[in-house]
DNA sequence: ACGGATTAAACA
DNA sequence: TTGTTTAAT
């Protein structure tokens, strides 16, 4: 939430333009039979019919919508046209996409900064351009009005008493050519003017339809983008910003989709923007903070004062894969055929962007993460006995998971990807090729038939671990010096005990704590050593793909349970550390009464609310008369 | 069987 | 700064 304080009078010229249903489009354009007709992009058709990415308009008007799943978009659209998002490597392959926004962004940067904002959005500061129009020839000296412009939507343009009887782009028509409008409406009307201009070249040069919002700042130019789709634009003038927002529900507000907007309708009962003129800045800064509390203020007021940036290009290649339940990665030859499949793809878009930008990668980072499951602890117990019965240290197949990850979220499956970095365009140097490709694993195992489309009987449905979050910053020496040796035989032992375990599971589980110490401790063992030991030249998936098993503990974001464990074990004396917030009576409730009474000894007499920023409990109770 | 795959930026 | 979390499309 940037914050930058903004001045009072806000004249700048924004623009938001967001592409129609874009992946759609591209496809449309791919098979030109398809448009006008009721569409949709699907990805990996294989599970009920894939997931819906994107929706045609046509499609939308059948209730089809994303998220839905392929076979359901059928019952409710039964003549509509799924078409599969291109797949290499066994995932799902964006570049078409990617390519057709850039196609895109290069002609909208015609007129003024623009800024990338996702892949089929951009952001432009028109100010510039609009002043000039004012200056060299304002809309009011038009004699004529182009059709695109001339369809605009004027935001509180009805509340405007004027002429009865002409029709909406005659009202149009006089709103962007009125000579005694206010300067910040004439430089609206410049902006809208250039707006459906580039519209139009965009469709005439690319085929691609896309709306638009034309506004004094980011955020309303963002909402107004899309009020009226697709292939209109909407002006928000000054005048009619308090109306907007109004009756706007706070969940429709950018940024305030998640949790900051639920926790300002839970906790202040605020559910149109309009409720939010109410709190004083410094309530709402006491809640969540001095940014976020200005931030919010503002925005209640239609102010925003975020910089278009000038970037065309991204600043980071991320490549990724999830799998779900059955798929999850549960040999190490499964994760290393994934790991590579990503490097390779990560890899090839490194090269194109070195190529087209000339600039190169100076951060690589790897992580893996857990989602939340239906599974309970008690069925966690069953599943590892059943489907990982024997763990061996030598037996290379299986993974150690770690058990109990996030008591309320215990990992069934797991996405990871890949990301790397660059910084600035600047010339690349390549003469130290410190290539994954060369170092990547050859051996193809089909074994995961996603990729050739066959369907794998879903037999096993053992949880295994997911990885943590992992990252490589830099070639330098190990500093730390780990204790390989030591962390080595901790390992075999508690390895070996489990697998003692199995077979009299109840008798050698006294406590839970132990059993989860012995646990902890191998797994954490195992990350601490990777973890400080870093990575060799040239970069090899081995290291990258050990370091990732031997990290498999955790469910996703523990860190600090992680940091904890890892400042012990250098004291080597671990321990199991766990963040009992966030247990669940539920879960609870399924364990053994012994356990469960330990499990309470540990439950802490308060338990925060996640959504109210934490300082607020602490800053009340030191400094009570703060408030008002 | 998680909407999936990316991106960016705030936060600690 | 670095790693984590949130939010968005």
């Amino acid at each position: 939430m940037p914050v930058a304080k903004p001045e009072l009078s806000d004249s700048r010229v924004i623009a938001h333009v967001d592409m129609d249903c874009f992946y759609v489009q591209v496809e449309q354009r791919k098979q030109r039979s398809l448009r006008g007709k009721p569409t949709a992009v699907v990805q990996y058709n294989s599970w009920q019919g894939g997931g819906l990415i994107a929706v045609s308009y046509e499609a939308r008007k059948f209730g089809v919508k994303r998220s839905m799943r392929g076979d359901e978009a059928k019952q409710v659209c039964p003549e509509i046209h799924l078409v599969q998002v291109p797949v290499a490597r066994g995932k799902a392959d964006l570049n078409d996409y990617r390519n057709a926004g850039s196609e895109v962004v290069t002609i909208l940067a015609r007129r003024g900064r623009c800024e990338r904002a996702s892949i089929d959005e951009v952001y432009l500061d028109l100010t510039i351009a609009a002043e000039a129009m004012l200056a060299d020839n304002p809309p009011e000296r038009l004699e004529t009005i182009s059709e695109e412009a001339v369809k605009s939507h004027i935001l509180g343009l009805e509340e405007f008493p004027v002429e009865v009887g002409s029709d909406a782009r005659e009202k149009v028509r006089h709103w962007l050519t009125r000579s005694d409008a206010s300067r910040r409406d004439k430089l609206l009307a410049c902006g809208a003017l250039v707006v459906a201009e580039l519209r139009l070249q965009v469709l005439e040069e690319t085929e691609f339809t896309c709306s638009a919002g034309i506004a004094h700042n980011k955020m309303l130019a963002k909402l107004a983008s899309g009020m009226n789709k697709p292939a209109q634009q909407t002006v928000v003038p000054f005048s009619s910003v308090s109306k907007l927002l109004g009756t706007l529900p706070i969940k429709k507000m950018k940024q305030l989709g998640g949790k900051l907007g639920t926790s300002l309708q839970i906790d202040l009962g605020v559910n149109t923007v309009g409720d939010l003129l109410q709190f004083s800045e410094e309530k709402l800064q006491d809640y969540y903070g001095v940014n976020t509390g200005s931030w919010l203020w503002n925005t209640a007021r239609g102010i925003n004062g975020e910089e278009v940036k000038g970037r065309l290009l991204p600043n980071s290649h991320g490549s990724g894969k999830t799998f779900p339940g059955p798929r999850a990665l549960k040999t190490v030859a499964n994760v290393e055929k994934w790991l590579s499949e990503l490097c390779e793809e990560l890899s090839e878009r490194l090269q194109s962007d070195l190529e087209q930008n000339k600039r190169i990668a100076h951060t690589l980072t790897l992580h893996a993460h857990a989602y939340k499951g239906t599974r309970s602890i008690m069925n966690y117990f069953h599943s590892q006995e059943d489907t990982c019965p024997q763990v061996k240290l030598s037996g290379e197949k299986l993974i150690q998971d770690a058990p109990l990850l996030s008591p309320s979220e215990n990992c069934l499956g797991s996405g990871g990807h890949l990301t790397l970095r660059s910084t600035e365009p600047r010339i690349a140097h390549c003469e130290e090729d410190t290539e994954t490709k060369d170092s990547l694993p050859l051996d193809r195992q089909e074994e995961d038939k996603e990729m050739g489309k066959e369907k794998l009987p879903d037999k096993e449905t053992s949880i295994c671990s997911s990885p943590d979050a992992e990252v490589y910053r830099g070639w330098e020496k190990d500093q730390t010096e780990s204790c390989g040796d030591y962390l080595t035989e901790k390992i075999r032992d508690t390895l070996e005990s489990e697998e003692g375990k199995k077979s009299n599971k109840e008798k050698g589980m006294s406590t839970i704590s132990r059993y989860f110490q012995s646990q902890h401790s191998g797994s954490l063992l195992k990350g601490e050593h990777a973890s400080t030991s870093k990575l060799r030249e040239p970069f090899s998936l081995s290291d990258c793909q050990s370091e990732l098993l031997q990290r498999n503990s955790l469910a996703r974001g523990e860190s600090s349970v992680d940091a904890h464990l890892c400042s012990q074990i250098k004291l080597k004396r671990p321990a199991w550390s766990y963040d009992i917030d966030e247990i669940d009576q539920d879960v609870l409730n399924e364990l053994p009464q012994q356990i469960q009474e330990e499990v309470q000894a540990w439950l802490r007499p308060q338990k925060r609310s996640n959504t109210v920023k934490r300082d607020l409990g602490i800053t009340r109770y030191f400094l009570p008369a703060k408030d008002k």
